[in-house]
DNA sequence: CCCACACAGTCAAACGATTTCACGGGGGTG
DNA sequence: CACCCCCGTGAAATCGTTTGACTGTGTGGG
């Protein structure tokens, strides 16, 4: 592959000169001749500047580092969707990693992007510990987190979880259900527990009693939903609306509901969180807070170019708003 | 951030030393002394090679680029977290990137990864034209292509989406059915093609005689599946049986159905293709093929790696075995 | 006539590692 | 005693760019 002297070398320059052009120095008296020469011996032999040559001399790689938990989990495809298009767009690129929620994993692979001496990093894992933060925050790289606060950094993008969580429950309140469940998701995130507040300050508001037998902690994942809600089906009484910490999990309510022969909305009225794909897949298609995960990714990639660039950001932290959506799968209870 | 030199000076010894110390040099003779010196210097430091550096003098940089048509297709996430895995164990970075089928897109993605001289190519898009692989051998870069075979190279991951579709069919047929459908893919794609062949084999094979008014080109979306499977349910007489060339095709005729008032499996018998997570969510479960979409990503990068380093890989192309999975969908036709 | 300045580039030193070659001193061999 | 080898390390080139400082013409003004 040739090299800035090689082009030198053919267009009878030097390197330097080449490189300016190359890069459209401003400042660089040249004439058009010789610039239409070395333009042209950079396309006769298929020139293409050695990025890594680049990033050791500027000190930046124009590289990004995007930390999920899973990507099989459906909320974060449209993320990291939205992260690498805006990253893409503005010259980065983004190296992936999963870290499986596992702390050893996580530090592993920041070492290895610090390594790597990547510019900037999005953390969309839910359970980064602080002590993850402190150290990035040591070692002086910029980062994002995204669906996540924390203290020590006013970098994030997140959505009102709380809020959120109210407006489902008040919904299923407002058709007229008393009875209602919450399958929280795992309390140790932020988002678990903040929907879970929603869900009491929801029904405080309507003076509804809390029961904490109504109250199940899940993993956000299908088949916890199930267990869950299982066990919330064979209370007595029975709840008439259930609110789901995430759509997996109200899919698992779902096949619960079916198996219990019980019929949603008819018997069993429910309510999800995100609004991912799968969520209109549904029979009936699925009520839920539609989470913008696209613009969480957009919004993240942004910020965090931008602390690259300018080292620090116009607006941040960020909150974006999420909507309720309702579909088939609530309805006033029968009774 | 410390480098070399600066180790070198706290150690008192010169930066060729430490490089050697650091790498595990078994050539380098020295006093367990003075490898103890460099190591704590290391350690007071916090050392941490530049990789950039590293890559610039070594001409390689242990990263490699993953192109995929559309993350947010569930597909992809499996095979992706796949390849991550095998990569990360095996010391490689993944850049990640979005095609959306775009051949501009694709092409201006290989350029920016080609100026980062990564080291190979994952390239799962479907839609790949065979000018892209030829500019990648031109280049002179390691590729591997996932589920997708093409002339020029015999680095490829795939399943036998024809014996896939012939055995789907089959089991139908198998079932009692006679008007079996079927919901294509693109036909510009390999799999979409391979699909119907297998489709059109196993009918030949039960004396079935071939209509085309029973298959519809679809383009491996949920939409597209509904839509099509709207004109096939319109049909007279109506299939009592649908093959969706994948899954996605397949939940678009749940919705079809359930709007027409039809029953699955009592009135429409129903089986996809790729057993993606959201297959178990539907009801009743979705009987389709299973691929080993984690398998396709681990040894895609495992192929990949394998060049990269030894120039050649030990087996190749690697085909992987699919299977039909019953579920609920599928039950003999009444009547 | 001399200085200043525009012009058209060139020179050389980084950036941070890796690796080949060389070197000085000590010990063993003939 | 001369020679050689081995040990432990050092010097220097190299990877491909970027960039601040500089050079050597020619032209114009005072």
């Amino acid at each position: 592959m040739a090299t800035l002297r090689d082009v030198a070398r053919l267009a009878g320059v030097d390197p330097s000169t080449v490189s300016r052009v190359v890069n459209g120095d401003q400042d660089l008296v040249i004439k058009e001749e010789t610039r239409q020469r070395i333009l042209k011996a950079v396309e006769t032999l298929g020139y293409r500047p050695n990025a890594i040559a680049r990033s050791l001399r500027l000190q930046r790689t124009r590289t990004i580092g995007l930390l999920v938990p899973d990507i099989c989990n459906p909320f974060f495809p449209e993320v990291i969707r939205g992260a690498e298009a805006v990253a893409s767009e503005a010259g980065y690129h983004v190296i992936f990693g999963n870290t499986d929620d596992d702390p050893a994993k996580e530090r592993r692979f920041i070492d290895t992007l610090l390594a790597a001496r990547c510019d900037g990093l999005i953390l969309a894992t839910a359970m980064t510990r602080d002590q993850t933060i402190e150290y990035l925050s040591e070692q002086g790289l910029p980062f994002v987190l995204v669906n996540r606060y924390t203290l020590g950094t006013d970098h994030y993008v997140v959505t009102d979880n709380l809020q959120a969580g109210r407006e489902a429950v008040a919904h299923l309140i407002e058709l007229g259900h008393r009875r209602i469940a919450h399958l929280a998701g795992p309390l140790f995130t932020d988002t678990g527990l903040s929907r879970l507040q929603g869900y009491r300050t929801a029904l405080r508001e309507a003076g509804i009693t809390f029961h904490s037998a109504y109250v199940e902690e899940c993993d956000f994942k299908e088949a916890s939903g199930y267990e869950g809600a299982r066990r919330l089906l064979q209370l007595d009484p029975r709840p008439t609306a259930i609110f789901a910490a995430n759509d997996l999990i109200a899919i698992g309510v779902y096949r619960a509901a079916a198996e219990a022969g019980l019929r949603i909305p008819d018997d069993l009225s429910v309510v999800g969180h995100n609004d991912i794909p799968a969520a209109t897949y549904l029979h009936p298609q699925l009520t839920t807070i539609r989470v913008p995960l696209n613009e969480m990714g957009r919004s993240s990639a942004r910020l965090l170019v931008e602390l690259i660039e300018r080292g620090e950001a116009t607006e941040t932290p960020v909150v974006l708003k999420t909507e309720l959506v309702v579909r088939g799968s609530t309805a006033p209870p029968r009774e």
